[in-house]
Order: structure tokens, then C-alpha cells, then sequence
DNA sequence: ACAGCCATGTAACTTGTTACATGATTTT
DNA sequence: AAAATCATGTAACAAGTTACATGGCTGT
């Protein structure tokens, strides 16, 4: 319920349409992935069903097309201030994406320095991109770069001190 | 396709059952997570569909239960090695969980700094409960603590950033 | 006999992805 | 008149989570 929260986070704002809340999504989150717009419907219907929004009023004059007007409710906004306030714990091992490859690699006993090295090699492309995508952007989109980068740096500095024990790792994994 | 790739580089070194499989899942990524076994049959569907797998000969002797032996096929060796050797992306930016509750805290101007304490609080105190779990683990555990440890230590220099341009971030914002 | 482990799965539900369907209004 | 944009959705598919169902074998 990841993009539901970021709307409703839209929609407390001010009462909004289905479409017009796709183009805030965007602006504020959607730089590098625009929502759908099923999935915007999808994730209204989930949150009405849920009490976390209804619909307001509206009817404005019968002549326009469909317009659907949501608001946010008390169960909503508690629900938000709920999901911000809390820390999602990190991942399990498995689903990151690294470590599980590198285990992979040392069971399947591929090299698994090269599979390291391949993998240092798309980050720091990574990190060229996104330090040159952060020029000129507004403030918004640099700090999303600045965490990605920050994210990316850690898998480097954790890809280094992996490297190191390669050797140590596969003699316990083997056992 | 996660799990299923991790369960495929386990039956890369020797054909296995789904029973087995989730311990040895378990065993080498599963310290904080066991993997379901309802999930491990289910993947192991997918694959055996997609020919990634095939079930070897096996019906040892009749009396036994059911036991289904699976194996690797070239086309699952060449889709393991194509994934391992892949960088996956970072993920959006509105999936960035810390990301996107800064920008949300912003848009319902809740207090986006003890927002950004709060989460600063809650990291600290993983990260001391990483380092704890860390002493006398087993080096796979090791690694994979730290591969936690300088993601949480990532998110903290963000936190800190972003809290020394929360005034400039609103503002653009607003506009 | 009963507990616990071996071994396989199904069912219901959640969230996300991609592609398609429909029709009105506004702009060129 | 055609093209772009406004505005809503459905359908099919993928992957994960949790809970439940079933039955045999093993040790006490």
C-alpha cells in the first residue's frame, strides 16, 4: 500500500480527482516512474472500500463527464500519520538483491569475484548517471538522487569488504 | 522472481525437493525470514512451467510418500547466470519509503522535522540491534548484517541532509 | 497412542504491472 | 475534421502472504 499512502498523503492536502491526482504523483514522486493510471483507480477503490477516503458531493452540473471528487477522512488521516511515523524494517536478506546474488554466485560456485566486480561496475555507471541527473534539478529531485547515491555507495563499500572475504565465506558456505 | 532465483541457484548444485529446499533457503537467507513452504511449492510450479526445472526420474521405491525431485535445465542455468550478472535498478523513488514520507510529511505540513527524528531514532536503534546480532554470527550473517547496517547508515546521512534543506524543500514545494 | 517431523499442496487475499476499452471535451 | 487531453475504468497476469488441508513415517 506504498503508492495509497503517497496519494492519500495528494489528497490531504485538498479533495481531488482520480486524474488529477496521477499528475501531483508524478510531479512530487513521478520523475522517474509515472503512475498508471489503473493503478490510481485501483488503489481509490482499494481506499474507499477502506473508510480512508470518500467521495464528496459534487454533481457539479451534470454536463461534464464522470468527475469523482475524494476527500480524505478521519480514519485516513490517522492512517497516514500512522505509516509516516513508523520505520519500515529493513528487508529480509534474501530480497536484497546483492547479498542474495553474491550467496547465489558462492553456491553455485561461479566466480564469484567476477560476478562483484560486474556489479561494482553497474553501480558506479548508476552513480555517474544520477550525479549528472542531479545537476540543474530542482531541490526535490537532487535529494531523491542523494538518497539513491548514498544507497548505491553502500552496496560499493559493502561489495569491497565482500570481496575481502570471498575466500573465508566459501569455506563456510561448502561446509 | 526473487525467491525463485535463489531457490533455482540452490538446485544449481544438485537436483533437490521442495521440502529440503526450504531449509537450505532458510539456512543460507532465511536467518530473518523463513521462506513458506506454500511459496516454495508455488515457485517451484512457476519454474517447472516456465522449463527452468524438470522433475527427474525419482518414484524410488513405492512405499515412500510423495517426494518430487527437481533439477536444474540449461535454460534455469542461463536465467540464474543472467540475473546474477544484472544490476537491478534502484527502485523509484516513491518506493523509497524514507523518501517518499519526507515528501508526504511536506504535503500535509505535519511536522516534516520530528518526522525526520523519529526516523532517525528508529534507525539508530536497528542499527544497535544489528550490531548485537552481528557478534558471534556466522560470517554469512556477518555480511548480511552489514549489508543492512550501511544501507540504515545511508539512510541516516540522507536524514541529515534532508533535515538542513527542510525549509528550502517546503518552499519549493509549496509553489 | 500421541507428538512431532516429513512432504505436498490449495485457497483467499493483497499489491503491482501492462495493456486495452470507452467516451467527452478542447485545441488546432 | 482530426488530434490531444480529460476522465474513468476493466482484464489478465505476476508475485507474495497467511492460513488451512492432507496424509505418512518415526520415536517415545
Amino acid at each position: 500500500m506504498d503508492n495509497g499512502r503517497t496519494l492519500l498523503g495528494l489528497l490531504s492536502r485538498e479533495p481531488s480527482y482520480g486524474y488529477d491526482l496521477k499528475h501531483s504523483f508524478d510531479r512530487y514522486f513521478g520523475a522517474e516512474k509515472p503512475l498508471a493510471f489503473g493503478q490510481v483507480y485501483a488503489v481509490l477503490a482499494r481506499m474507499l472500500r477502506d473508510g480512508l477516503i470518500v467521495l464528496v458531493g459534487e454533481e457539479s452540473t451534470g454536463d461534464a463527464p464522470d468527475r469523482k471528487k475524494y476527500r480524505i477522512t478521519q480514519v485516513g488521516r490517522e492512517a497516514l500519520l500512522g505509516w509516516m511515523f513508523t520505520a519500515e524494517p529493513p528487508a529480509p536478506a534474501a530480497r536484497r538483491d546483492l547479498f542474495a546474488k553474491t550467496v547465489v554466485a558462492l553456491l553455485v560456485d561461479e566466480d564469484a569475484q567476477r560476478l562483484l566486480d560486474v556489479q561494482r561496475t553497474a553501480h558506479l555507471a548508476r552513480m555517474r548517471e544520477l550525479t549528472r541527473a542531479r545537476r540543474d534539478a530542482p531541490l526535490i529531485e537532487v535529494l531523491a538522487c542523494d538518497h539513491a547515491l548514498f544507497h548505491l555507495e553502500a552496496d560499493l563499500r559493502w561489495i569491497d569488504m565482500a570481496a575481502a572475504r570471498l575466500d573465508a565465506l566459501k569455506e563456510e558456505i561448502s561446509r
